[in-house]
DNA sequence: CCTTACATTGCATACGTCTGCAAATTCTTT
DNA sequence: AAAGAATTTGCAGACGTATGCAATGTAAGG
């Protein structure tokens, strides 16, 4: 077994007392510059760092921040995990890492990531049930959905964008190409960002006096998302099927882009236009030129990271719900040549 | 600020020791029935879970491996990461997941993560100062690189593929195709990948009395592939250029493909082929049908899992280098129809 | 019934750090 | 130079759990 150095060792060698060793490594903390000295040198002889765990422990911070992801395939979100922990990193904080099985029951293990008394838990595009929601209320761990909208109040906070304002331009972009024959592939049924997305665009195509000529489903999987497009364009009748088609997210849409050229001979834009959701890397690609709404993932983070911190820092902060701005990225896959 | 209940307030309540209570969290510890089931039903009314941090500060182990990655918009990484996390956590492990930037130094944030006296440590495209690989040893903290190789000896283990026999495979797979003109983009120079990768593509070449016709370097980045591609097939005269092109991975084997069809107007495979290396998920897509070599990512976090795990149990397991398997796919960027 | 073995329990201490408090030291000020 | 203010320091007691040890209770064997 190894040993590694403590603040005692270090303290013994400096010559001072353990406390003087604690105060050198807290910020803020009354030590003379001579001591202090004193202590860096010994530690540097030790190789001493001080144990996190032990503070953690008397400081109930563990400067720990717990990330809930499923879907990593979906493009957008090693972007935001990556971008958030270094955003985090920068506080001083950690990400502690957690991978929920898309259909899991995720509260058992949400319940682990507790008891390693994380100051805070983001979840991305997941939600919490009614009951964890009161275990973490009550523990004072503040928690805050990504990309996903809570219920009705709660002590959970939401950073996401403006999905019905996005469904809404989705709907214009189409219109104003003049298409008549609008379908519409959903992502899960469930998730508010489905509902906000889809809300927003059987709105304004509403408010122009239209309405969705197809409606299928692909729950935001690569695979569901191929089963939607053979179901909405699989009929011969060129009469019966969209010219465009708005896709609940980027990641189905080139699913879906991939059924319509391959495996059913269609053009895009020619023969069907499409337009996603999220802007990915991958609509950029050359082999897709996809049309999308994006979302701002850097305010996104931003956003996050600084309600995350303050309500970490000041229990009095209350939850918030914040929707940010999209906008429309114009690209072949609607007909404009990039 | 909010209580949470401990060990000392289960036992009040159940009428029994601390002791007992905590020997009830310990698989194997010697405990009645009789006292578990009082102990049980006190933890439920008062919602105890056991302290992980406290646990770790007398155990020593805090069931959480480190895991460093940087750049997880190579597709390659996020799937790798989602199915290392998913490993560990069946095995009771949990990821401290820490984002590098690209060319910082991360021994100090390696540090920082040593502070939370982590059980191990995954490095994923990595590699490891000789400075902090001592440190490691020292305090006695396996680390394993993933998809990179250690320098010579040394304490640290790594997973990789065979990174030279799929050089080789690509080699092959062109000369058979009756390519003369073969050229390779590099990844980063530095890097045992990069390095292995482009020893088996030659020394292939060589064996059949060919060498290759052009070379640049894309630094294992999509902007860094686009210009490599611009300097290789930029020329208007074709017998200037290569007729086949092995990158060193997907990553930027798709950013090449874009350049070349995009900008310079060229069909793939008809102009030039295109062969890649990991295939990722895209590589699969309908709009690059890229034929790579497949790094079998499965079995290599498998087999990170179970050295890491042995490492971790058992301190006298040695340090361990594994190159696993590897095998061609052939896709239309190579002429295959599928 | 007594001895021996065994299972169960509680006590007390340790893990490595922080921090309130009072003592000790240094610096100001008159 | 003395008194007061300000700074620095060490002591000691947390934080929540695990575990060696001795003590207790229980079962088995003769």
């Amino acid at each position: 077994m190894v040993r590694v150095a403590t603040s005692v060792d270090v303290a013994k060698l400096a010559g001072v007392s353990q406390s003087a060793v604690s105060r050198t490594y807290t910020p803020g903390a009354s030590v003379a510059e001579a001591t202090r000295i004193k202590v860096m040198d010994a530690s540097r002889k030790l190789g001493y760092r001080p144990n996190a765990i032990a503070r953690t422990l008397i400081t109930r911070k563990s400067r720990m921040i717990a990330v809930v992801a499923s879907y990593l395939d979906n493009q957008f979100y090693p972007v935001v995990i990556e971008k958030l922990s270094k955003r985090l990193q920068s506080d001083g904080y950690h990400v502690l890492l957690f991978i929920a099985e898309a259909n899991q029951e995720s509260d058992e293990l949400l319940m682990q990531l507790m008891q390693y008394h994380v100051d805070g838990i983001v979840l991305l595009s997941a939600t919490l049930s009614s009951g964890l929601a009161k275990v973490c209320a009550a523990s004072g761990v503040p928690v805050l959905m990504f990309n996903r909208v809570a219920q009705a109040g709660g002590t959970v906070s939401s950073v996401a964008c403006d999905n019905e304002a996005g469904g809404r331009m989705a709907a214009r972009a189409l219109l104003e190409a003049g298409h008549m024959r609008i379908g519409y592939i959903a992502g899960l049924e469930d998730s508010s960002t489905n509902r906000d997305r889809e809300a927003g665009f059987n709105a304004e195509l509403a408010a122009h006096g239209h309405r969705v000529f197809t409606r299928t489903v692909g729950h935001y999987s690569f695979e569901g998302a191929q089963v939607a497009a053979r179901l909405m364009f699989g009929r011969a009748d060129a009469t019966q099927r969209p010219s465009a088609v708005f896709v609940a997210n980027d990641y189905m849409a080139i699913a879906v882009m991939d059924v319509l050229r391959g495996e059913l001979g269609l053009r895009v834009p020619q023969d069907v236009a499409v337009i996603g959701f999220d802007n990915v890397p991958q609509a950029a690609w050359g082999g897709y030129s996809l049309t999308s709404i994006e979302q701002d993932a850097q305010a996104m983070i931003e956003a996050t990271a600084k309600l995350m911190l303050a309500q970490i820092n000041d229990e009095a902060v209350a939850a918030q719900h914040m929707n940010l701005p999209v906008r429309l990225v114009e690209r072949g896959s609607t007909g404009k040549t990039v």
